[in-house]
DNA sequence: TGGAACTTATAAGTTTAACTAATACTAATG
DNA sequence: CATTAGTATTAGTTAAACTTATAAGTTCCA
């Protein structure tokens, strides 16, 4: 029988190897990995006797990376830094409860966190840990269990299940915003500051959909974080074009008003995103399921 | 100093677990590595003290991976390939000449290939080794060098460089075509055999370019590969709309005839595409720039 | 039902790879 | 040119990895 991986370097001294190629000294790789600095020399030697090459250039008293070894570091650094990931996943089952969340600002403060409570009382097991992250691209779901990516839905690499359509709808604090101030129709907000997304032709789509033609909608503030945009509008400081899904709470509970059923639908939906590649632990997979059962409660409403 | 990765797991113990892992058998796995039994369970005794946590449930005589023993079988397989894949990498240092070249079957045969003399004559070191292949995003560009892929450019990860636009033209074989057979005419096209590239509405744009509307061009053979598409035409089995960029050399030598000069032409191009992680090797890079200027000069004429 | 055939686990001893200590060597520095 | 700061080498030590031998448990089948 033939080994799959035919046969390997010496793997602990590619542990060696990658700190004396960072540091690009011998002995403050020693220094970090607490052995002498002797060892450090052995094992580059080992290395190098595997491979038959020079992998440091021994210039002076310094030493520096061949193109050889510069080459060797690349894929030294990948597979230690997927062990070391490996291993922060498997910490997580010590701990049998934790699930780990990636999602945006926004949908962690006015969406998942009220449903924390929810979530415990549902799955007692699962304890969750929340990342937050500006862009919903950034991250290769590797030590994250579960994200929510907005977006169009097509990620390679990943499983995504799209959770609800996003609608943007004008939204106002009945308590902060001047009495004098609340609007009538459409065209009214135009009196008042409008709070904008990112994307900030929103508005001009909006009114545009009310029939109100060629406004002029580019005063007011602008926020890159549509949780903030929520958060302004209730101070009423404004009238947000808020997301009608992520501010579902605010407006039942009274803290915000939809004066206008007309809403403007973006063709992209907040997804649930996790690895198809990773093995998804026990309470993971819970958590999963509780939140897919929550989102269909909720767009039942 | 604090090391980069943290702790690792004993590094030699998990080639251990993941042959373990994967035959699912201790005995398997000690045969494949040439140890004994034993040795194998010690292994993996030594990652569960590690990480404190079962990896195998021992049922009976046999094992099984417990969940978080799948877990780190995931990210182990990925360590564990990296570096021998890393392992292949540096073995090319050995040869130094090495270059490893991944492109379209077409794209060698009719481009590559023609000028592998002169790529020798220019940097003599180069030994190349040509992988082929059919589809041009499959490769991760890891044991290849360079690839030549033909699309609109936008791969993630990667360099990419535009080497030649394609073009598409009605191409004919003036020794093998049946003399009587030989179009003056466009409309002249449609009594012959047309031979298609997989984008079998090709020959309607061309017939569109040439104001000839509404023809019925799904007649004639399909080719997955448009190096086959010309070897058929030089076959006089038809008239092909083929690359005259691939083309050029044979419509040189007379070997195939444009007998218009209207072309189509793709949003597609060339490119040529390297990793933007990976460590170059120098016959590499001297290759890269022999294709760069091989290629200037073939624009040029 | 009992024992042959396979497993994995364990205890004890061995080998070998990895590491240390001490020192040599070399290049830079002031 | 001595001092300092690095790597290399040699010889010896330690600890990890491995082997041998055996135990203990399952499965299979006569």
């Amino acid at each position: 029988m033939s080994r799959r991986f035919g046969r390997l370097p010496p793997l602990t001294s590619l542990e060696g190897f990658e700190a004396a190629a960072r540091l690009k000294s011998f002995s403050l790789a020693a220094e970090e990995l607490n052995i002498t600095q002797s060892a450090i020399s052995h094992q580059i030697k080992a290395l190098e006797a595997f491979f038959n090459l020079e992998l440091f250039n021994r210039v002076g008293r310094t030493v520096e990376l061949t193109v050889a070894g510069h080459d060797l570091l690349d894929s030294t650094t990948k597979a230690l830094t997927t062990i070391a990931k490996g291993k922060r996943r498997l910490s997580f089952y010590d701990r049998p409860g934790s699930v780990v969340w990636g999602t945006s600002m926004a949908f962690a403060s006015k969406w998942l966190l009220p449903r924390y409570s929810k979530l415990k009382q549902s799955v007692p097991e699962v304890q969750p840990w929340l990342f937050t992250h500006d862009e919903t691209y950034e991250l290769e779901a590797e030590e994250v269990d579960l994200a929510i990516w907005f977006g169009d839905g097509d990620w390679p690499g990943v499983t995504a299940t799209k959770l609800f359509h996003d609608q943007l709808s004008p939204l106002y604090s009945p308590v902060n915003l001047p009495k004098q101030a609340i609007p009538n129709t459409p065209s009214d907000l135009l009196e008042l500051p409008l709070l904008h997304d990112e994307r900030t032709d929103d508005w001009l789509s909006w009114f545009h959909l009310m029939e109100l033609e060629e406004q002029n909608v580019a005063q007011g503030a602008v926020f890159s974080d549509s949780s903030l945009l929520l958060e302004s509008a209730i101070y009423g400081q404004g009238i947000a074009l808020g997301s009608i899904v992520l501010a579902k709470d605010l407006i039942k509970d009274g803290t915000l008003i939809q004066p206008f059923n007309e809403s403007i639908t973006s063709d992209h939906a907040f997804y649930l995103v996790h690895s198809h590649k990773q093995t998804m632990r026990p309470a993971v997979a819970n958590a999963k399921a509780w939140l897919l059962e929550e989102v269909e409660r909720f767009n039942a409403t």
